[in-house]
DNA sequence: GTCTATAGCCAGATAGAC
DNA sequence: GTCTATCTGGCTATAGAC
């Protein structure tokens, strides 16, 4: 890590409130609702400044996901540094994480089909890499794990991964949020359990 | 049913030509995307008789919703009127038919924030009526697949519902669909498998 | 009820002074 | 790099002729 100077320093502050701001925008109200004045005013600077910092609206979303796949990465090595435990045990503790950061309402969610954000995502090498880099980590627990008979080997390894990553955006997590009748861990321990044991009965 | 003039069947045509393009172009593009222009033309007339025949964007989205909602009503109807059959079969049942219509691009995908719409959708009975009728038919299945053990008691029957509720939604149908290696009906038997059977094996 | 034309508004992005 | 002020385009919605 190369030592930074005062002013970049400065600079690096101000840059992580602007994606802090981006990322609770993003989960709050979702990419097409928040507006960039919504960001700047929320962070307390004038709009042209923002774009000094950021190129485009969807550079900012770019630098909100880099920031949550960062976040990510850190529970996945989190996990990966843990003994005794399972690779089973580890993909639930990180969907765990998931969901615990999607009810939190820190998890931004983009719209899948705006074409333009697409383009900008996977120009961003740190977004391509992370994503890389998540996947194939959590693909060799999934392996291993089936290896295990802990997973199911009735589906593809990939199905698995999407199942998991779908989580970030489960509309289920604010149903029941919405609903007020339950705590956050159990929430939690709900959904988490349809995901791993499914709706029907196990004998 | 009250006989319709001539004139009102013709109306009726043409509102279900323009319910069919809003329903078609929710799917794709999601409601902030669509624009009640890309609507006039799909359809072929101009925008100012579109607002002839609905009174806004919101009301629309809500005529997409309540078709579907009643194409689902249907499906449900349909598993009913079904002999020798258990609560949890029909229930697969029409949850493979809910992911069926999302995978054909035949969903409506409405943003959960968004308040104007939500305004607009509570204020129609049509939709209200339908949602609750829905709710409370696939309610008792619930129930009753618990009671013959099919269904895992150890969730309350409002996570159930709301879980098949999501895979209106489930954006794991879009990934694979997206890898264009699998046929549709090998999409849907796993992602169906994934909701009821669990990622965990089964012993 | 259909059309053309346009009002009115809002959001993303920029100019230019400091 | 920060600000104020503005441009620009696109979108919802409507006016008004036929």
């Amino acid at each position: 890590m190369a030592r930074l100077s005062f002013r970049d320093q400065v600079l690096r502050v101000r840059e992580d409130a602007i994606v802090s701001s981006v990322n609770r925008l993003l989960a709050e109200k979702g990419f097409d609702s928040m507006t960039v004045d919504e960001v700047a005013a929320d962070v307390g600077i004038a709009k042209a400044s923002l774009y000094k910092h950021f190129a485009s609206k969807e550079a900012l979303a770019a630098a909100a996901m880099v920031r949550v796949l960062q976040r990510a990465r850190q529970a996945i090595e989190e996990q990966a540094a843990t003994a005794d435990r399972s690779a089973f045990e580890r993909l639930r503790a990180v969907t765990r994480w998931t969901l615990q950061v999607q009810l939190a309402g820190e998890m931004p969610s983009l719209p899948a089909q705006n074409s333009t954000l697409r383009a900008t995502l996977v120009a961003d090498p740190k977004y391509i890499d992370l994503v890389m880099d998540v996947s194939e980590k959590l693909g060799e627990w999934i392996v291993q794990a089936q290896t295990d008979g802990a997973l199911t080997k009735a589906l593809p390894p990939e199905v698995i991964l999407y199942t998991l990553f779908a989580r970030a955006c489960d509309p289920v997590l604010g149903f029941l949020k919405a609903s007020g009748q339950h705590s956050d861990e159990q929430i939690v321990d709900w959904v988490l359990a349809t995901c791993l044991d499914g709706l029907a009965a196990r004998v």
